[in-house]
DNA sequence: GTCTATAAATGGATAGAC
DNA sequence: GTCTATCCATTTATAGAC
């Protein structure tokens, strides 16, 4: 047979990285290329024509995911706001104000270290964090409060990991300080021992 | 053959975790037995016979590694510090003063993040996490400053495995703020919006 | 562009020798 | 207590039909 109607590769594609996170999330890295072809709606032969082996759906796979955070960064940047510290707030609010419950966040962040067991995955996350570090570098906080802040928020976004849970009070009045502290960085200056 | 000389069925089973754990580390999840075994110095029968199965296996490392990082925050409890936050303190010092470089701590955290695949490990790994908060709940710090420090010393841990470094001056100095922190709670009441 | 069928390899687990 | 040999299920990947 040949191609569904109403579907383009690209609707394929797209599909089939689709149904690759979910299968993977639920099953570990080593769920078989024959499930999440099913979970796309084509069969095995149908996936590997659209990616050559399993190791290029999951670099694919990882591209996506890593894009999809640096989007999630994008859209949380307030145009409206020029000082120092703009993208490490936009950071925060990426890292903690995640659009789905905690029990999938645990699951996204599982998705990407199971991902990284592919060597070349595990370099391309590399390098992205390294860009991201930069970039944050660039943003005009002190050194110090910067590495406090991202901190912060990288703990609070990995606590699912473990089951801990993110959306306490105490969790969202956190993020709230952290960001006016990014708004007055000589305040944790006064705090130096 | 019978026994090799001199290495206990005890001597094995220890044998047999310290090389899962290594191969895991290096290959995911989906290491053979096989591997195992031989890194081990065993044969795959032989693994077979300490351990009934392969998620025996790993459930058995996952109890491992998790009591490796209590015994860890054990150790670095000071035992003259009696003033309230004396856990705290001890937990960002064992979460920021691994052993090991920033490389193999990575591998450790993905270690356990691989086995949380199996989910007997997830619940065990979120039953340790939550008596965890348990007990520095009952620290004597105020909520949100325990908060901070907790994620702040998580953040800081789990960075490597996005390949970013803990170990620069900022990231240092930063523990040293965060211990002083607990030690004076009321510092961080005055950074309140 | 997608499917079926099948090859080739690998992995977990069992049985039984030693 | 550990090893060898083997079975069976699963998986990736290929070949070729439609």
């Amino acid at each position: 047979m040949g191609r569904t109607a109403g579907r383009t590769p690209q609707d394929t594609r797209r599909a089939l990285l689709d149904a690759a996170a979910d299968v993977v999330r639920a099953r570990g890295i080593h769920a078989s290329l024959d499930e999440i072809a099913r979970f796309a709606g084509v069969s095995k032969g149908g996936l590997i024509y659209h990616f050559a082996s399993k190791d290029e759906l999951i670099l694919e796979l990882a591209r996506d995911q890593l894009a999809a955070f640096q989007a999630s960064i994008d859209a949380a940047l307030d145009p409206s706001d020029t000082a120092p510290g703009r993208l490490t707030r936009a950071y925060i609010r990426a890292a903690l104000t995640p659009a789905q419950d905690d029990v999938t966040l645990r699951e996204s962040l599982a998705l990407v270290v199971q991902l990284m067991t592919l060597p070349a995955v595990a370099e391309l996350a590399r390098a992205d964090a390294e860009q991201m570090d930069a970039a944050l570098a660039a943003d005009g906080l002190p050194p110090e409060l910067l590495a406090l802040v991202v901190a912060a928020a990288d703990g609070m976004s990995t606590a699912p990991l473990w089951g801990a849970s993110t959306q306490t009070p105490a969790h969202r009045r956190l993020a709230q300080q952290l960001v006016y502290l990014t708004r007055h960085p000589h305040l944790w200056e006064t705090l130096t021992p």
